[in-house]
DNA sequence: CGGGATCCGTCTTGATACTG
DNA sequence: CAGTATCAAGACGGATCCCG
């Protein structure tokens, strides 16, 4: 993900989440998980360099801020922004989206 | 985009969206687009082999149907199955949100 | 000419090992 | 724990080629 090709708002969210974990990080974090740690759990099993990396780019564009351990140095905290919360609205839909498809896998009448 | 790393909606979905590309040809279909050299027309200069790759993709899983021209026979229409039409429902919040972003970028006063 | 397929160099992804 | 380094594999992107 690098420079823009036009100024569809379409493409712009591309820019921020048209990749295959992006979006699994945001759903963690809605999930209340905060920490590196928590996020590699998740049963998709990112790698831990696409993990930093996407990391490191939620929080260049605001989505994420990450904040310091008070107790422990080697710690951090990774939350959602109140930008980052927005995508609340199109998260959902997409999950909605994602289930009605399996639930028509599992009951195929007509689709089409 | 191959197999599959959790039965999650979320994941489904990025299987078949979560790229640069996908949804730029299904918006480009909603607009009314339906032929190959229609898609490569739009702003975004995708390759001709990347969108190939994409329409395939989309035929193969339902979501796009191929149809003959009968008029010239060197040539199809692509259009959106019901299947397709269903992204709708998170296509329009996507956008939304791609929208209401690059309103902030000209009027940041307070974000994050 | 329309709709791709193929080739090839480059950039990105992802698994694993390693470090502070 | 929270990453970085390394390196192979794959995706991207442009150019060209092919086929009806």
């Amino acid at each position: 993900m690098k420079f823009r090709r036009s100024d569809c708002p379409l493409v712009l969210a591309l820019d921020l989440f048209g990749d295959r974990w992006t979006l699994l990080v945001i759903r963690d974090l809605f999930r209340g998980k905060q920490r590196f740690d928590e996020f590699l759990s998740s049963p998709e099993c990112i790698a831990t360099n696409i993990l930093a990396d996407r990391l490191k780019h939620l929080v260049e564009h605001a989505l994420v801020k990450r904040l310091p351990d008070k107790e422990d140095k080697r710690r951090f905290f990774y939350q959602l922004t109140s930008r980052g919360q927005s995508t609340r609205q199109f998260l959902l839909p997409l999950i909605r989206w994602g289930l009605a498809q399996s639930a028509l896998r599992r009951a195929p009448e007509r689709n089409g």
